[in-house]
DNA sequence: CGTTATCTCGTGTACGTTACCGTTTATCCA
DNA sequence: TGGATAAACGGTAACGTACACGAGATAACG
């Protein structure tokens, strides 16, 4: 068969070893390795051992590119997250597309969205672990219902990714989240600057059971009073992120006090507030900060109704997950055991750029804003 | 129970079409396509033609592990950027390491750092054409003199990023940088939500000629009178990135006229700014922003004395080039023209969580961060 | 007509991994 | 002790690509 005499190059191109490294070092066959490496049956434990201890020691990693190319397709990775409040989810899920585009046919994500007032979740995740995804990117919706699905996908040694709300003590691989405490304090931070009198605030939350929300009344509860002398009195108003009620208490609150400083809406529910005060043409007159950008917000911030929103980056939340979770699926490589951005403020003149960057929404350029010609270099 | 039937499922992964497919649809064989699809010379120009015809009309693409295993070695990619500023372009290179790291071995970075101030630009780029890279991201110290390297370089096939300044019409594949317009415009819009009268505002930037520069002036003063009834006047200080020249210019100008009401800093160089403002013991008095975060900046913002700074994303720059560059290199899908990002208002309360996911400056403490002292504009 | 140079193209091997099949060894029961 | 059965392990094809090498064809030259 061998026919004529091979003439190969050196090649001296520095290898990492490989699998066929720790079978010739140990004497045996790459098959036996193979076994040991993928916890397969049918390998005797003492073998499996000695090739644990030669990769380690050689500083095995497997080739990705190798495996790949032989089972044809990558890792897979759900992507559970739920479908309301959607545009915040929405710029999760391209978060974490976009980052895994960048790996073209080696990662392969599965959606599963779920209604967020059905504990779907739960289906979510069991669907995933049938399915022997690699790992799971998780939004809980209700956590107290999510915690054991966690556990049970992390005993499955898949690991889970948690955005937004937290499900720690299960095993889930890392958390991803804004920090709310900074939130609300920046606000706080915000207003102090405006140099006014605030002696009334009031601020729109989900539910005080939740932490996120708990934690951003606590931040600017925590922070106002540093930036500001008077004493201050504080209107907390639980809509539980649902626009009727919001409508109803805001109405509420605004006729019954008068003497409002500055409104606070701590969740992505802001329009109902907005209405209700647009209406008593308070807007522009008291100072509103809100949390989070979607298009019907943008003619309130346009205009200057609204002074500046609590931006939550959920695109830099979905691609930071997915490449926590990629590197340890890869390298093997944990994480933090939680992953907080800073929340930051955006108001008109940054509105336009951040969009640009994120999404499709606005293409218009507001007339005078930015000049026509683009910039450009001249020597 | 398993079926008696050892039957094999057929394993129809459906895969993307390799070389081998163009090639046995052709009748020839692959080593023929080989040459054909990589300009390797010794093939008939009419065999090259029916080839490119076959691969365009299978929609082939090439297959990346299996170039990797079979080369040894990924694309390699020189970074190229200055040292002088050291905490930007630290951050931008640090941006752009842990973008590569995801990819393994598959991407190999090669740095270059020049000096900016001796045009080590064209030294640095020059060095990577030889190294015969795959592609070059450049923060380009002078344009004017990186402008023919970059013209070289994408007439060898080899794309060239900028991030920062751009060189455009040199046929770089694209700019990446912070929206400069805006971030002129966003201090303008801060500072007219203080409510103060600014009747004087002072300008430090490094020089006219500068396109980022000469943008930022231009936001702030196209921002303000929109926010801000008085007529003002403005102090344009061009401080050329020097630091002794900063500081004698802002000592002459804080002590030649008395009513400043505003300063804002849109270069990096803030520093000998804060120490003239300090020992006159203005700061506190007077509204300060800078741009950028450096270790030196952040007492004064801790303390109040900086209002706020603004955040130019270097981290993000960095990543987002990358992932351009890698992105065309592998897909050959050119990136938009320009990458423009929003700036952003980094205060007292997001300052640490910021720094936490960026660097390791901050301290650990948030007791610091969350004390009761405080200092607030007076006046 | 024979020799050689040049151009064009086919062939073979290797990359690291996995799946599958074949082979050897150990165990157990009749 | 023979034979059956399973456990443990060896061997190899194949994934898609890159590249060295050689075969075949054609043309140019003596």
């Amino acid at each position: 068969m061998q026919s004529s005499k091979r003439a190969t190059t050196p090649q001296r191109i520095e290898r990492s070893p490989g699998i066929k490294k720790i079978a010739e070092k140990l004497g045996i066959s790459i098959g036996t390795v193979d076994r040991a490496l993928h916890d397969r049956p049918g390998i005797h434990p003492d073998t499996k051992k000695r090739v644990m201890a030669a990769a380690a020691e050689l500083g095995y990693r497997p080739n990705l590119a190798a495996r790949f190319l032989k089972s044809g397709k990558g890792l897979t990775i759900a992507v559970c997250l739920p479908r309301a409040i959607a545009h915040f989810f929405d710029d999760v899920r391209m978060g974490v597309h976009r980052a895994a585009e960048a790996h073209g046919a080696m990662v392969e994500l599965i959606d599963y969205s779920f209604s967020r007032f059905e504990e779907g979740e739960a289906a979510a995740v069991e669907e995933a672990l049938k399915k022997r995804v690699n790992g799971i990117i998780l939004v809980p919706g209700r956590p107290s219902h999510a915690r054991p699905l966690i556990g049970k996908a992390s005993r499955c040694n898949i690991p889970v990714v948690c955005i937004g709300s937290d499900a720690d003590g299960t095993g889930r691989l890392v958390h991803v989240a804004t920090d709310s405490f900074s939130s609300g304090a920046l606000v706080g931070e915000f207003l102090g600057c405006l140099n006014r009198p605030l002696r009334r605030l009031a601020v729109f939350i989900g539910s005080r059971g939740t932490s996120d929300h708990s934690e951003k009344l606590r931040g600017i509860q925590d922070s106002v009073p540093r930036h500001i002398r008077l004493k201050t009195t504080w209107e907390v108003i639980e809509a539980h992120d649902n626009a009727r009620e919001a409508q109803h208490l805001s109405e509420k609150l605004l006729d019954t006090s008068r003497g409002l400083h500055a409104v606070y809406v701590a969740t992505a529910n802001s329009l109902p507030v907005l209405q209700a005060m647009d209406r008593r043409s308070l807007l522009g007159r008291i100072p509103v900060i809100t949390t989070d950008i979607y298009p019907e917000l943008l003619p309130y911030l346009r205009s200057g109704k609204v002074l500046a929103t609590v931006y939550q980056h959920p695109v830099s939340q979905g691609r930071i997950a997915f490449d926590a979770l990629h590197r340890f699926l890869v390298t093997g490589v944990r994480p933090a055991e939680r992953i907080l951005l800073p929340p930051l403020l955006v108001m008109r003149s940054n509105l336009d750029i951040l969009l640009e960057r994120s999404r499709g929404w606005s293409r218009r350029s507001q007339g005078a804003q930015r000049s026509p010609e683009s910039v450009c270099l001249k020597g």
